[in-house]
DNA sequence: CCGTAACCGAGACGGTACGTCTGGTCTTTGA
DNA sequence: TCAAAGACCAGACGTACCGTCTCGGTTACGG
């Protein structure tokens, strides 16, 4: 009816979901199985029972599809990130909040694809832009919110810039996470809230 | 004489000192010019004047090549990094520091390599080791002794974990580095001083 | 009302006339203008403006359209070959047709698809025999009958084959048109008939 | 040493000749087996245990690589064609010649590469050009020096134009092999010789 | 100081994956 | 209710690199 695609591109209407989900779980467990950069288009073709073109004619890269993938995987999953606690204690919230962030970044299931995609990213300003839009900035957006409602409740030492204030928390824990410096633990994200938030909060 | 390698292993004493510096300056421009992905050791050859077989020799990956390359770019900087300015005023010396620090990543010279190279090593824990190990630690390393300077100064709360302590700073910049969230500027790093330190040092 | 057609088959007296002639013009069309290899199915439905499995449904093979069309071509040609001249002069006759063959063998139009037919019938038997039951034998009966008159009127040995005697003067003919092994003129189809008809007629 | 070859193009005295001869059984077996249009580089290859790229390193396509195939399998082939026997009977030379012509025609060693390497050479001209000069030319440069030994003998007509004299046994023989119209037998090829012979002889 | 072992540039080799193109089949959709 | 349009699975195309191996040429060690 309303079919107002640019030309050449395909048409959405006539997309085979089955081959869709078939190619997010091929390419979800060849990265997690093999890694990425032995991860492959025909690979997660083949594994998915799909012809390749049918991923070229969908995602411009092999990146994409993980992504999407990735999003798809945590879409569906019991959402817990996207209700950030608010009990009145800001520590303890945000306490909670890093302790089930490290629990999901040694998830096996996430572990890998979401390394991939970060380093991705990195080098790749397109698929990090997506990363960052699609992935990242959700997440970072409510402890934004979190951290405004406590500023409205007096808690945090007023005209703070607060996206730097949750930089604080998440910079540090990504670091590690990323760099593989140093064990990620809850210990550690424990001390981070404690350091950081001394600094956020009037005397 | 005492050529004690072992078996299998090259000869160093007979390697060519003109290869290795062509390789070096032909990773490095191919990775700033065609980015990571393109850069491939057949090009790094072909451009540098070599034989593959010349690159195989010596280096086991891509990866460990540009990392010896960016390892020798940086070594012979005038190396600004490894004397961390001690003035008596911590808060001036981290402002001075991480300023530095933004200006160097902004740097074309060293921004695809390094890119890379973090990139690389979020993927392959090989690679993440070494890079953490050569390039990073010793530059955390000034920090840490920075900071157990200005402890036994009393500058900062007693008992704090200096090396969380320098990840409060580190940690956002990097963050902001590699994903692209936010324009990384000498406000932001000097906003982070004032916020993460805060928190350090004494009421 | 009388439609008995083999169970799977389509029903042809719905078939679209329109499409059927859009096919035959695209078909040779490309063949002419981009060669046999490079005309594809997907080519012919795209320039006809035809979905692909109207071609499908049709014909079994890209040479079998190409064959129909040409056939089709021919037929509504203004048809010089299918009256074979009989002056009463066998050798006048024959060169004179022989000469009419050349031509139209160099005639663009017919020459790719041709061509295409008669190499693809060389591979592939059963284009083969299409090929030579509908194209070649009709042309072929014209020759054969031509020399019975011949024959009749005592103008050839008595007892000759004359199946063998007709390819003395085609099989020449079409070996220097398809191997190209040297140039097909006039001259050389005149000469033809001297030789060989010099074997066939009385002494 | 003296390596002149224009730039870009491989090296011939570095060339496998293990690689050379597996391609060639390979692309053989293969036309044999499966056909000309079923058999692929990607098979040659698999089957030959080489990569695709030697292929294309040293042939520039499929049918350049069958030809020379069946020139290297004819070559070494107990030659009987490159002898042309001359007993002074000339019918009875020309009868023997064109039996074992039609004998060879017949052998499925050669058969399916033969009738491929005419066929793509009717549609390719490039191909059509090597097939002839390289294949068919010496067969009938034979044909035509008997026949010079003929006319010197004054077993033939003065001033004929041996050429297509050839072409008057050749050229039938052609007809009926490449497009199967009627089967090849002995006994046509000995009336061919009749009825050619019977023209090119002074009565 | 000479023989030789190993590095060197070069590039052919067996492979794998790329991204594209087409073959045939099957499904959707608009006229 | 068709037929166009085109998505689908399949797989070959020709190219680009991988990492290994072999070839001469050259260089510098060590006897």
């Amino acid at each position: 009816m309303n079919d107002t695609r640019p030309p050449g591109a395909p048409d959405t209407r006539r997309r085979s979901e089955r081959s869709r989900r078939a190619i997010y779980d091929a390419a979800l467990a060849l990265v997690t199985e093999t890694g990425y950069s032995r991860t492959t288009i025909e690979g997660i073709a083949a594994r998915a029972g799909v012809g390749k073109q049918t991923i070229y004619r969908w995602w411009p890269s092999k990146a994409a599809v993980l992504l999407e993938a990735f999003l798809d995987l945590a879409g569906q999953a019991p959402d817990g990130d996207y209700a950030f606690p608010d009990t009145g204690d800001l520590a303890a919230d945000l306490r909670l909040v890093l302790r089930a962030t490290v629990d999901e970044i040694h998830n096996p299931v996430y572990e890998a694809p979401i390394r991939a995609l970060a380093a991705e990213g990195i080098i790749d300003a397109e698929v990090g832009t997506q990363f960052v839009q699609r992935l990242l900035e959700p997440q970072l957006r409510l402890f934004t919110e979190r951290l405004r409602t406590a500023e409205e409740a007096g808690s945090l030492r007023p005209g703070l810039d607060l996206r730097t204030a949750v930089e604080l928390f998440v910079g540090p824990l990504t670091h590690r996470w990323l760099l593989r410096t140093l064990p990620l633990t809850h210990a550690y994200t424990d001390r981070l809230v404690d350091y950081a938030l001394y600094g956020l909060t009037p005397r």
